[in-house]
DNA sequence: TCTCCCAGTGGAAACGTTTCCACTTTTTTT
DNA sequence: AAAAAAAGTGGAAACGTTTCCACTGGGAGA
């Protein structure tokens, strides 16, 4: 028990050749009913399991799959790793998982091992899939992988959420609500193409609009500054009454900043997230978000890659309108002076001459 | 590029014997310095990589480890898995990851499919430990392994909270603010040993402190008939004040459902949840929780595989009381009877003479 | 000058599989 | 009854690595 038993101890207690063992246990050959029996009991008798090393090296596969994202504290790529984890799990395939910490080193380093152990494909989330050293030695290597919430290229596969999309209905549900002087607040708007292409569908929104460019509150952590830095923002930008937050929790927390600077949520400040965390829809008021579903995002990474292996050439694509969807909540409504006077302000064309009221310094 | 190098086409390629390449890449004996040129610039010129999989053959080692929760969807897990892959990450180990869904079974399967393939060793958090058989497996087979949120056994490892203890304290805090009839709302507490203990704990401080036996709701599902089984739980129990729930999340949904129900929190009833959750802190009111640290329990199994690998034997051991903390929140308080009343009643062995009011049927 | 030692090297064996080929025995076909 | 086909079997080769052993030279010590 000590040392686990090979196949060989099996046809040696079977007295058969290791050819005939290895049929037997593999259905991959005429075997008698006798030798089965045989080989079975052996099997029994020695606790014997297959070593998949051996099988590898031999069948230069390994059933494994690397999985790559940022961090799993993050809910979003947490569900999108559980639901990758399971899809390969049902098709025989186990997951190996690294987190990245938005790190390109450690993201190029740990692709470079997991390459070297022979994983038989990737579902990955990179920094920048441009220029990721990591990517590029897959690609390389011609190693079936698909990327998940990157920007899908020309040929690169990619279930992402369509973030530029997203980022116009955000603006459109401001802009139904009356709203007519956006801001974005963004974290970590450096190291994430997605980031930044969700910017861009705002900035497009806005002048859509015909809003002025939306303000833009960059911070570099989940920073314990957040409330001052909210402040010197509001006080720069007196006329804003949207926010658009780039993920939930950080809306979250805003809401909990701006109450204690002594603004109402949604009565001075609307705000919109970005995720459709649950708990956005247990708390008081309930967030206005995009609702985006990681989890199935990561099945259908993983999806693709499958299909990539067995070269079926046809994976299921994801439409880009279907990858989110808006949740209403009450963290959005009219901005305050509009409701006490005239609702019709509330129209696609902003009549651009409302200011906003009331933020106490 | 097709066929990945070999270290044989290497070695051919400089113009040497295998075992020379080898020697040279893994520094393992002597080289002339001209071999050393030589192999690297064939190695530049191949691009070759080391196959970890004949290597794992060869040494029998595979620098992976095994990793298996119930589900990453939930953020206590998925912090746990952070930490644990974050450590074997710097020890130059990978982390193969397997969600259970809570099923015996997939659990088992897992296990075995791990072993096959030959993880040097098992961080995992078993639905039973006593009962588990993939965990039998492991012991069988003497491969380094770490229990994670199970209970500690007298030959098991384990890294996790002392929901005992954790559970008497929250009995503590409820004592603190004058409640005197408990309750406590759980989810899946079949298949689970900590959810068990936590019922445990409860039940003996309750005791401890002469209060009625606590009355408990089980529910299957994180259920939308929460609502509906609160407001009989709530009619059956009509003296109860303080509700225990096990966890962060479905804390918040009751406090959710508790408003729907026309009651307040903390006015009504008292609520104190269990893992300490993030968000818990940024909602109204904020949620008196037992704060744990998952991600430094994956780390610290981590830590203890790892050293248990190493033949150390010395690994550090969780000091049980610090394994959680009690964090205050607005969502306990003096039951509303007391507050309008008699401020002593506050008091560590309750009078027992309260009786809840205004649970508006 | 003759040993002896050691740096440097090549190559075979081993790790645990599967697959292929060759061989024997049985069954089917003519 | 003979020939052909099929079923059943054993064993070697291959997968990519490391490690061990054996062999060469050359330098140091006698």
């Amino acid at each position: 028990m000590r040392q686990p038993a090979t196949i060989k101890d099996v046809a040696s207690l079977a007295g058969c050749g290791v050819g005939t063992a290895s049929r037997v246990l593999n259905k991959s050959g005429p075997t008698s009913n006798d030798m089965k029996k045989r080989v079975l009991m052996a099997v029994e008798e020695l606790r014997f399991e297959f070593s998949e090393v051996g099988r590898s090296l031999q069948s230069s596969k390994t059933l494994t799959i690397g999985c790559v994202v940022p961090s799993v504290a993050n809910p979003v790529y947490a569900d999108a790793v559980q639901g990758a984890q399971e899809t390969f799990q049902s098709a025989g395939y186990q997951t190996l998982l690294v987190c990245t910490n938005y790190d390109p080193d450690i993201e190029a380093q740990a692709i470079r091992t997991l390459i070297a152990k022979q994983v038989d494909g990737f579902v990955l989330t990179v920094g920048d899939a441009l220029s990721s050293e990591g990517l590029k030695s897959i690609q390389r290597r011609e190693i079936p992988h698909c990327l998940l919430f990157n920007m899908a290229t020309d040929n690169e596969k990619s279930w992402s959420v369509d973030d530029h999309s997203a980022a116009l209905n955000v603006v459109e549900a401001f802009v139904e609500k009356g709203h007519c002087h956006l801001g974005f607040l963004a974290l970590k708007f450096k190291s994430s193409d997605r980031a930044r292409e969700r910017y861009q569908g705002f900035v497009d929104g806005c002048s859509r609009y015909n809003m002025p460019k939306p303000a833009l509150l960059e911070i570099d952590e989940d920073s314990h500054a957040l409330t001052d830095l909210l402040k010197e923002f509001l006080n720069q930008n007196p006329t804003l009454t949207g926010l658009f937050v780039s993920n939930d929790f950080l809306a979250l927390e805003t809401i909990r900043c701006a109450r204690t600077l002594g603004l109402s949520v949604p009565g001075d400040l609307s705000i919109i997230g970005f995720d459709g965390i649950k708990v956005g829809a247990m708390v008081e008021p309930t967030l206005a978000t995009i609702v985006t579903d990681p989890k199935g995002m990561g099945s259908g990474a993983a999806r693709t890659v499958l299909t990539t292996i067995k070269g079926e050439e046809a994976p299921i694509q994801p439409v880009p309108e279907l990858t989110f969807s808006f949740r209403a909540g009450g963290s959005l409504a009219f901005p305050a002076a509009e409701r006490k006077g005239d609702e019709k302000a509330a129209t696609l064309s902003p009549p651009n001459n409302l200011t906003n009221k009331n933020l106490k310094n």
